[in-house]
DNA sequence: ACAAATGATACTAATTTAGTATCATTACGT
DNA sequence: ACGTAATGATACTAAATTAGTATCATTTGT
């Protein structure tokens, strides 16, 4: 079990990485290598983060990447989001034709209820609690 | 993202099943008919579930499965474990090649709190909050 | 113009999850 | 004893998801 890809996680290192830059910035050719992340992957996941308006990004010769925002404010719910899809821990396989298992279906809420839970704290954790600025 | 997987899912269903029957038991034929889930895979998962003593299984005609416990002694824990492995919600990817990434590692401290807390509810919930008697 | 960067997109590979098939073994009922 | 109804063990295939690669287009600074 496994609540985190590979994807997540190499986006928490780079953002990370820029955040702890004086500019917030760096290129993808950066970030490879000091993080040792297989390159074209990396660009593509900076890329989805550009689309979702974590990062900016200038193109052309001293172009790169940069934190849209203060890191305070980049919410570790997001980053899940973008590369996992919406957070929820358990989605009703049935929940097409119309559930033949109401019963069991207290299940559902008690699991709604530490969903709930978990969101709330990654909702809560921001890019600043994952990577301290001084470390 | 999704925390449980087709198997615990239902798994928590047969269970389920079983445990509002007087004698918390059935077999695969009954559990196929009424929860409609294919029955090889079925099949497989009650015997995952009997290697790891939640059933007691009895083979031959009229034999079946039956709980192994009280109810209130299955743990929801102890069913994803048995499905899904153990529970962490990251697994440091780097591992094994001492991590070069000290600098990020407020991140597992901070989702080992996180994970902390979802796996002390998941302990806490037993097989009875998940299936509720009457319903 | 050229080089250095990202954007877009389509593809392959690896891993995990879901599901199938088959044969062996056990136990009840006659 | 035999047939039938059940699970045990195991090996396989299929589908879905995740990880990673490749390529070409576009933009920008010098």
């Amino acid at each position: 079990m496994n609540l985190l890809t590979r994807q997540t996680d190499y986006a928490v290192r780079a953002l990370g990485y820029m955040m702890r830059r004086p500019e917030n910035n760096a290129t993808a050719a950066e970030l490879t290598a000091a993080l040792k992340i297989p390159r074209p992957f990396l660009r593509k996941l900076l890329q989805e983060l550009t689309k979702h308006h974590v990062l900016r990004s200038r193109k052309g010769a001293g172009g790169g990447f940069e934190l849209a925002r203060d890191p305070e404010k980049i919410r570790f719910s997001e980053l899940i989001e973008i590369f996992q899809g919406p957070l929820r821990l358990n989605h009703c396989t049935f929940r097409k034709k119309p559930c033949p298992n109401k019963k069991v279906c207290a299940m559902r809420r008690r699991i709604g209820c530490i969903e709930e839970m978990v969101i709330n704290q990654l909702r809560a954790t921001k890019l600043t609690d994952l990577v301290q600025k001084g470390e």
